[in-house]
DNA sequence: CTGTTAGCGCCTTCAT
DNA sequence: ATGAAGGCGCTAACAG
């Protein structure tokens, strides 16, 4: 192995026969240099492929250019792409993203949170745990000096800026779209009492039922916990066998509605001629599933570059006590899973 | 804002009246330093919230105890379980991760590899993308003197270890399940001849059936260039409308399955009745889709375990000329989309 | 057992 | 227009 032993300011100082700190300046063309100076320096820099021990730079100036990024959950449609747009967002001025991920454990969350402080992120990205309901481990960010950012999940209960998007009228509007097509029963399997994003989109879908004097009933209302495809499988089965049973489903999320399509299929209950369904993120798969989901598209790329570019805002202008909520707006995608009841099918979505 | 001033060791020796190494040792238990003392030192640091400067010790060590990781694309549920993987292990072992991608575009590679290095990473890991013949932006890495570690998708113009999957026997026992349920004449959609994995799966197709003594035919063998569903659905098309159409299909990828199962559909040709399906990689929605789609899986979360913990093995042991080859076998996932096609249809298809 | 010293590579006054 | 010098915070070799 040839190891290039890297070349530093000293070696290119002691070699052209000036001062470190002349080099140093050349280098960045600073004004007081000499051209002939600077063109020297810079020739022989390249020539001997110098590189500013970056090491040295960060440590000088107590930053790193590195951001870190934690979500609940790699492995997850929606934030995966919100990481994409991160990390691009983020190349393109010069920053890396270090991600970390707290599988929707506070615990995990808050060592994340301590490693990223302990590697010296310049400032954070983060989308809470369900179980996160207080915010120490993200306050300790504030007080060294490094700005927050929250986005999608978030809580109140640290001032930073957040990046949402509008749950509620992301609801609203699929549930106006349910009423829309001719469903009279809509039922909600909705998420966690305690996540905001949550709340608002049962909010939503309520508000919707109301505005239009649908009918409501508690029972249709189910709590999902695991927000995953089986609850979504066992909640679809409760409600069609329970008395007055829905005609349509709303469910908090994709993985959600894809349990409920699947036990629809097996009971071979028509979608979308029996029963409407919709779901909520806009996962890969609900385009590819057939019938192709209905679905509630958040803009996951877009929410990623635009908390990283405030991010990288904050960081900049050394701003702390930002608290501004930047509300995306959703997307209905509509597709066969919610085609009119009384038309024919559609052929696609 | 309270920002509190970081405490240094500097002041810790002050304070106490001891010198800075003094401190420095007894933080870190120096066999040599009195009990006593290490006991008011830490006392006072404890106190004190004193955090070591990590810019400091890792401009001092050189070393900054991130780990780069470039995968083609992050919104990929194969990539994105094999970063799991990683990240989990690296924090296991007091590593972050950088997460990139190079859009399977050799040029955002090779920037990428460019960030990496400048952010000084320890040490690298990387599944190259499609593009990447030659590997000169990953030799830089070894020349700094920083391991590189290849996974997945892998070229041999670098010196590395690399852990793969054994994508011939996964690719053979796929087909050889397909010759066992009674399928006769199989298709096989192959990915790009220039990639090694794409070429390990299509040897395993074809070793598969040569030893069954299968019918074969080049009109079975389509090339997939995008690997994506339009792909699928279109050379199924093609397939089944030339004459001596294939009765099963291997894909070369899950992504690909999927668009050929919503061809079949469309066309109410039944799965596995008519036609069997298999695909590569099994995707979460290999088992949400109805039929369920056989897949061959790739244990992608362990080899992101496997993947790093060899490359924080050879940053601790500072080797860079090892050539291992991990190999991971495949394990066969049968869902409904080959059940026998003599038997009578599932409940679903 | 503890202190002194030197230095990692870079930047930045301050002086000339 | 350039150089000298100090220091960021920590570690480690060398003295006592």
């Amino acid at each position: 192995m040839t190891e290039k032993k890297k070349i530093t300011l000293k070696d290119i100082a002691r070699e052209l026969g000036i001062s470190i700190s002349t080099a140093s300046r050349a280098l960045k063309e600073h004004p007081d240099i000499a051209d002939d100076t600077i063109k020297t320096v810079k020739a022989f820099a390249e020539k001997h492929h110098y590189v500013p021990n970056i090491l040295a730079v960060n440590f000088r100036k107590s930053r790193t250019y590195n951001l870190g990024l934690i979500v609940p959950e790699l492995v997850h449609h929606f934030f995966s792409t919100v990481i994409s747009g991160a990390i691009d967002t983020a190349k393109k001025h010069g920053y890396n993203i270090l991600v970390s991920q707290s599988n929707d454990i506070l615990s995990d969350e808050t060592v994340a949170c301590r490693t990223m402080l302990a590697s010296s992120v310049d400032g954070l990205l983060i989308s809470i745990s369900n179980e996160t309901l207080e915010a120490a481990h993200l306050t300790n960010f504030i007080e060294e000096g490094k700005p927050v950012v929250q986005f999608d999940k978030i809580t109140d209960h640290i001032q930073s800026p957040k990046v949402i998007v509008d749950d509620f009228e992301g609801a609203y509007q699929a549930v106006k779209h349910l009423i829309e097509q001719g469903y009279k029963k809509i039922a909600h399997l909705r998420g966690r009492r305690e996540v905001k994003n949550s709340n608002e989109r049962a909010r939503g879908y309520q508000q919707a039922l109301i505005d239009h004097n649908m009918e409501t009933s508690e029972n249709w209302i189910k709590d999902c916990m695991a927000i995953n495809e089986e609850e979504g499988y066992n909640f679809c089965k409760e409600l069609l066998s329970g008395d007055n049973p829905p005609d349509a489903i709303f469910c908090i999320t994709d993985l959600v509605a894809f349990g409920v399509l699947k036990y629809l299929k097996e009971e071979k209950i028509a979608v979308p001629h029996q029963i409407g369904v919709i779901g909520f993120s806009n996962w890969k798969l609900a385009e590819i599933v057939s019938p192709g989901l209905s679905s509630v598209d958040q803009h996951g790329y877009e929410m990623g570059e635009i908390a990283t570019l405030k991010l990288i805002e904050l960081i900049k202008n050394n701003e702390l006590d930002n608290q501004e909520v930047i509300e995306l707006k959703t997307n209905l995608i509509i597709r066969e899973s919610t085609a009119n009841k009384i038309e024919k099918p559609l052929t696609i979505g």
